[in-house]
RNA sequence: GCCCCCGUAGCUCAGCUGGAUAGAGCGUCGGACUUCUAAUCCGUUGGUCGCAGGUUCGAAUCCUGCCGGGGGCGCCA
């Protein structure tokens, strides 16, 4: 029996003790059973606080109402025992066979358990990382990789559609301050004013130097300055973008649609909904500017969107943006954002509003930031200091999996410290293997279990998974598809990682106190092989719960 | 001044849509491999859940106010 099946049984009881007169209550005030698995293991395989969510509007206290419904349950199939505890939890013990048949239900389920349909036919446009190509992807933006792709991987896993994409910010000054730094860099300049230093800058220059001259390009040098940088500004970003799209790729974060600011304006689109905007009244002109009145929307205060100098505020494009997410299908944008954009929540928010759409249908995740720690002592990533670490560092320092793993399993509420030494010296410190580690202890298990010739659909009998681990495992597995239904409704990535902490350590456990394979001269028995099945079942979730992570299940370590 | 996040064991953090005796890893100390992987398991040590009020049968969890740390409040992007 799966909890969703105990929850409804628990439900059905209650509404025939309606039927019955037991409870004064309407069937309309019993809500959805929530079935909790008790810290304390002794108090049985699952409790459930519904009695005291009743006893007051039953007229009754809890105790009473708990002791009644006990009564009820305790007659039905598959349930072994249920008892009134405390204040009025009712605690139940599952019959062995009700409990065990979870894992033929999960192997038969090949990959499918914990699937949810949460976001059916919901088409959810994530938007992350979005770093600007004037330099490679650094600590913080490796971190919206890591929970971006994760997130976008357990909204699949409950039906959605999703639309992973890049918003490649091409236009505007900053982009001009790259290609002039390139610029200054070749020329033996100094730097521009808020220009961009470090080695990166060095080697793009170099390499864009390279290839026009086996192209056989003029010399950038010897043209116009405004022209050879336009030139640096050109092949710049685009090799920048590369590298970029390089790293990701590497780090396992493919994203569908790698949008360009660009194209927003060139293509007309955000005139369009400015004029738009304009004749709706949501833009108005004060000080020669034009202003969204995002106050109307709850911002605190409005904002330019054409500056008086007739430049495009920044804003222009995330508002032509959102229409364009939205018509090309989009029924939830995701924004992942860092703690520094928060202020931006309110903005986007209003911009959705002013063109009609429903606020709601843009939703922020504002992470918070990481930290780069050396010794104990936190580290200033600065860009001229050469103190930046970048996700290709990350990933050379401590691979993909241990990265993902690392950045995924907090909350994104929590700011990170991230120690290179210590995570690449002191990898136990990284959870990541233990959970691994456990995925290819049930793979080794199942390859000696072939050894001696024991087949699953030799024999099943979940009876005889008895023993106290047995029964611990069982109740691990059956909380995944509940964890995952939160880790995607709260959009919480670390509740998948956290959860598979626990089951490895259920599976360890486990593994250390029975055997599938028989000792000896032992004979294959169903117990053998009704182990086999629930040593596969665990395999089966921790490799899918570490997929939704984006975390290589090995078959051996 | 206003807004967002955080404050839980020596350290790093779960738990927060109210429930039982507040958990895990690391660290300390001590145990367990001639039998499916010891990257494991078992035991031990460890807490005014920042402080003060409030709501409740019940608060780490919700509300208010303070204290401490981080981030933000542009006609920058």
């Amino acid at each position: 029996m799966t909890p969703e099946q105990l929850s409804e049984t628990i439900r059905a009881a209650l509404l025939a003790g309606i039927d019955d007169s037991d409870f004064q209550l309407s069937p309309f005030d019993v809500p959805e059973v929530k079935v909790e698995r008790p810290r304390q293991r002794e108090h049985g395989d699952w409790a459930t606080n519904v009695a005291m969510q009743l006893a007051k509007k039953a007229g009754t206290n809890p105790r009473e109402f708990a002791t009644t419904l006990v009564e009820r349950l305790a007659e039905i199939d598959g349930i072994e025992s249920a008892e009134v505890a405390g204040p009025g939890f009712i605690n139940i013990r599952l019959a062995a066979g009700a409990a065990g048949e979870l894992a033929r239900t999960i192997v038969r389920a090949n990959g499918a358990y914990g699937r949810g349909d949460s976001l059916k036919d919901q088409v959810v446009n994530v938007e992350f990382v979005s770093a600007n190509p004037t330099g490679p992807i650094h600590l913080g933006g490796t971190r919206w990789a890591a929970v971006g792709d994760s997130l976008a991987r357990l909204m699949e896993f409950h039906d959605a559609r999703v639309i992973r994409e890049y918003y490649f910010n091409d236009h505007g000054s900053q982009i001009d301050n790259f290609a002039k730094s390139l610029y200054a860099v070749v020329a033996g300049e100094d730097a521009p004013e808020n220009g961009y230093g470090g080695q990166y800058i060095q080697d793009i220059a170099n390499e864009v130097m390279v290839e026009a001259m086996e192209a056989g390009d003029r010399d950038p040098l010897e043209r116009p300055r405004d022209e050879a940088i336009e030139f640096f500004r050109e092949r710049g970003v685009r090799l920048m973008f590369n590298e970029i799209k390089d790293s990701l790729k590497d780090f396992g974060v493919e994203f569908d649609v790698y949008f360009h600011e660009e194209s927003l304006h060139s293509s007309g689109k955000v005139e369009r909904a400015l004029d738009e905007l304009k004749a709706s009244g949501a833009l108005y002109e004060s000080e020669g500017a034009w202003w969204l009145k995002s106050t109307d929307h709850g911002d605190e205060k409005d904002r330019v969107v054409i500056k008086s100098d007739g430049n495009a505020a920044y804003i222009a494009g995330d508002i032509a943006y959102i229409r364009d997410k939205h018509e090309r299908g989009a029924d939830l944008c995701v924004y992942l954002l860092g703690a520094d954009h928060h202020g931006y929540i309110a903005r986007l928010k209003a911009a959705a509003a002013a063109l009609g759409y429903d606020p709601a249908s843009v939703e922020v995740i504002i992470g918070q930031m990481v930290n780069l720690v050396k010794d104990g002592q936190p580290v200033r990533m600065s860009k001229r200091a050469g103190t930046v670490v970048t996700m290709e560092d990350l990933v050379d320092a401590v691979g993909v999996d241990a990265a993902r793993y690392a950045l995924s399993r907090s909350s994104t509420d929590q700011s990170i410290d991230i120690d290179l030494d210590l995570l690449a010296s002191a990898t136990n410190a990284n959870p990541v293997f233990y959970v691994q580690y456990a995925h290819a202890r049930s793979a080794g298990v199942a390859r000696n279990a072939a050894e001696y010739g024991i087949a699953r659909e030799d024999g099943f009998d979940a009876a005889l998974l008895t023993h106290e681990s047995e029964a611990a495992l069982l109740g691990a597995l059956g909380d995944f598809p509940r964890v995952i239904a939160q880790a995607v409704e709260f959009r919480e990535q670390h509740r998948v990682a956290r959860y598979l902490e626990e089951l490895a350590s259920a599976f360890n456990q486990w593994y250390d106190r029975t055997r599938v394979t028989p000792l000896g001269d032992e004979e294959v028995t169903d117990l053998h092989r009704t182990r086999l099945w629930l040593n596969d079942a665990t395999g089966m979730v921790l490799r899918t719960g570490l997929h939704l992570l984006g975390v290589s299940a090995p078959e051996r370590m």
